[in-house]
DNA sequence: ATAGGGTTAG
């Protein structure tokens, strides 16, 4: 089927035959070993390799090709080379490598060339950098639509969108009618700021002059009203189109998604199938995107295992949505599946894989993969650095988060909000009360971010850990905006831990109005009660949640071991080792009582005696899961436990106990973060 | 040789 590697040294013509054979069937590594072997590499030959690599989703290779020709070639880059790399520096958005480019171009005499001069625009626009794209403009003698409208694309990609629309003006008064695409990139400038009235006169604008009809128009329309959440608009315009692409069915299955209507989506997908469309790479992943984003994560495997029966090879995109649903899974497996994938493919370039991987690896518990994947990256934007700070948050590690945090700014980075999110998050976690203070008030002060109604009840966390319950709550008074659940929520935790019940009884009854089905919010307030003796307070708060019909959410803990995953609730007697499992745990609770730890007996609901209360904390689901651990750990050091709800107190003591005298790394990942237990301690250093 | 699909907080 492929053609054979030529003999080394064969004339450049029989060699350029060879290497476009290579290249026609898409095996760029044969191409490119065929190329470093040969003795006469002609200019076409370069070219095609640069624009190979480039359509392959590789322009980094592109652009370090161009660069050697230029190096070592004894060959001068003619117009369509010269076209090849800038097209690769485009995709590659590397703004250095681009104004070397231009210059290049201005070097060889080809900046009046109208392609040349086209391609530049271009490529500055998907740099994020439209001045460049202007200047390029500007200094063409002549223009025509293309460039007019690469201009206009240039400033929209920038979110530039007050020059953009003056460059359409211009364009006009110039008397140059812009075409399809040209509306088609003013209509993103739409769905990117969610203006309807504009998109509303610009469809207008499309239709006096004579662009109903045009497919790319109404699949731009499609996806202007879906994204300006006008559902009903994107598909009248759909319905009535009178030929539609796979494009245009795309943007309606995003469309539908978007609008959290699955059922919508897979009949469409379904008409697609039935009437013979020629489904693509982007309808595949548009679904799988779809179902992840709305939370059907099964469905979204079994698309992902469908799409390559059908012969279709996952590419960055698929696999960028696919990871968020390995980490929602907090399943290891398929993500590290994806992981080897993803390397394979040489994938690991993509900024927004390795994002997803670092925290896919940190959300399954694997912090130090995280770590590993951060420091191998090469780039890292806001998002990468956002992310890896909140990794380090929620794994209690705040001191590497804040380091983090001025790393981060010291490489040139703005913080945003999300960054001041995990960084207060850290600050929280790990009792950092005056970082967490100087950090709040420099966001406004230093930085231009107001803090938003999460940010606020960041710091309330921090402030209620750290058990200065009195200053979070006049912190709450003061805030400028209202309280939300999470603010009174991380204040009436606190009082749970420092036993206020004062302050509790405040926090509770905001917490009822607010959000009065939460079970959580009424089982905290109980626990303080119970903790403070107050009996009759207890269960009246009880009465109230059996008259509102609401129930304490059960707690369940899940482990991984082999292929299985094995579920726990409380008092479970369900599994085969059962039997085992309590008598593991009733021998640790003897050992811990002969070294004087006691049992913690403030989390149970009930008002029963104590030796009832120490039999209902055995039974305690995140125990019954590291105890079925560490009887199946086979030879293994470490087990990763995961629960629904908060982690219990005598769970952390009996679980820090079974660590240390078992040698295990244990991580327990609760509702709030993980707790990594080792040696005898726990990272969150007994404070969450 | 200029449309479409992707990553972070709660």
């Amino acid at each position: 089927m492929l053609p054979k590697p030529p003999p080394v040294g064969l004339p450049s013509r029989l060699g350029l035959r060879f290497l476009k054979g290579f290249l026609d069937s898409g095996d760029l590594q044969h191409a490119r070993a065929l190329f470093d072997e040969s003795r006469h590499r002609d200019l076409r030959s370069w070219t095609l390799l640069i624009s190979a690599y480039t359509k392959q989703g590789f322009p980094m290779e592109g652009v370090k090709l161009y660069t050697q020709l230029l190096r070592e070639g004894g060959l001068k880059p003619d117009k369509f080379a010269l076209l090849a790399a800038v097209k690769a520096c485009g995709a590659a958005a590397d703004l250095g490598k681009a104004r070397e480019l231009h210059g290049d171009v201005v070097g060889f005499g080809l900046q009046a060339d109208l392609l040349v001069g086209n391609a530049l625009i271009d490529m500055y626009g998907k740099c994020r950098f439209p001045d460049g794209a202007r200047s390029v403009f500007d200094g063409m003698p002549h223009v025509d639509v293309i460039s007019w409208t690469s201009v206009i694309a240039a400033y929209v990609s920038s979110n530039r969108s007050g020059e953009a629309f003056a460059m359409l003006r211009e364009m006009r008064i110039s008397g140059m009618r812009p075409n399809s695409v040209t509306l088609s990139k003013v209509f993103s400038i739409c769905s990117d700021t969610k203006s309807l009235n504009l998109g509303r006169e610009l469809h207008c604008f499309a239709v006096r002059n004579g662009f109903e009809d045009n497919i790319f128009v109404c699949s731009g329309l499609v996806d202007m009203y879906a994204k300006c959440s006008s559902i009903h608009q994107a598909r009248s315009i759909f319905d009535s189109m009178p030929r539609r692409d796979a494009v245009s069915w795309n943007m309606m299955l995003a469309a539908s998604f978007s609008n959290g209507d699955c059922e919508e989506a897979f009949k469409l997908f379904h008409r697609m199938e039935a009437e013979g469309v020629a489904l693509n790479l982007a309808s595949w992943n548009s679904m799988i995107c779809g179902c992840v984003e709305n939370g059907r994560i099964k469905q979204a495997l079994t698309l992902l295992a469908r799409m390559q029966d059908f012969g279709f090879k996952p590419n960055k995109i698929t696999i960028a949505s696919i990871l968020p649903a390995c980490t929602s899974l907090e399943s290891l497996r398929a993500g590290k599946e994806v992981h080897g994938y993803s390397f394979r493919q040489c994938f690991m370039e993509d900024m927004v894989i390795t994002t997803s991987l670092l925290l896919m690896y940190s959300k399954c518990g694997n912090l130090d993969m995280s770590r590993k994947i951060f420091s191998a990256m090469s780039n890292r934007d806001i998002v990468a650095w956002n992310t890896m700070i909140l990794a380090n948050s929620m794994h209690g590690y705040g001191g590497e988060a804040l380091a983090l945090f001025h790393e981060m700014q010291k490489s040139g980075m703005r913080p945003n909000s999300v960054t001041f999110m995990g960084a207060l998050c850290g600050c929280s976690h790990s009792n950092l009360v005056e970082e967490g203070r100087k950090i709040f008030h420099s966001m406004s002060s230093d930085y231009g971010v107001m803090p938003d109604a999460d940010h606020h009840s960041c710091m309330v966390d921090v402030l209620s850990r750290a058990g200065l319950l009195t200053e979070a709550y006049e912190f709450i008074q003061k805030m400028p905006l209202k309280p939300t659940a999470g603010a009174w929520g991380a204040l009436l935790a606190g009082c749970r831990v420092y036993k206020n019940v004062e302050l509790g009884k405040i926090a509770a009854n905001h917490l009822f109005e607010i959000e009065p089905e939460n079970p959580g919010n009424y089982v905290l307030l109980s626990n303080i009660f119970v903790a403070a003796n107050l009996w009759d307070d207890a269960s009246k708060i009880r009465k109230i949640m059996r008259d509102r019909g609401i129930a304490k959410e059960p707690g369940c803990s899940w482990i991984q071991t082999k292929n299985r995953i094995y579920t726990f609730v409380k008092g479970d007697k369900r599994h085969a080792q059962s039997d085992q499992i309590y008598g593991f745990l009733r021998e640790v609770a003897e050992k811990m009582r002969l070294e004087g730890i006691l049992p913690d007996t403030d989390s149970v609901l009930q008002d029963v005696d104590k030796e009832e209360k120490e039999e209902l904390l055995c039974s305690h689901s995140e125990k019954l899961a590291v105890a079925f651990g560490i009887l199946n750990l086979n030879g293994g050091s470490s087990i990763r436990v995961f629960k629904n709800l908060r982690i219990c107190g005598d769970c952390h003591n009996t679980i820090k106990f079974i660590a240390m005298s078992f040698g295990v790394r244990i991580t327990v990942r609760d509702s709030l973060r993980f707790h990594h237990f080792q040696d005898e301690s726990c990272s969150c250093h007994d404070f969450w």
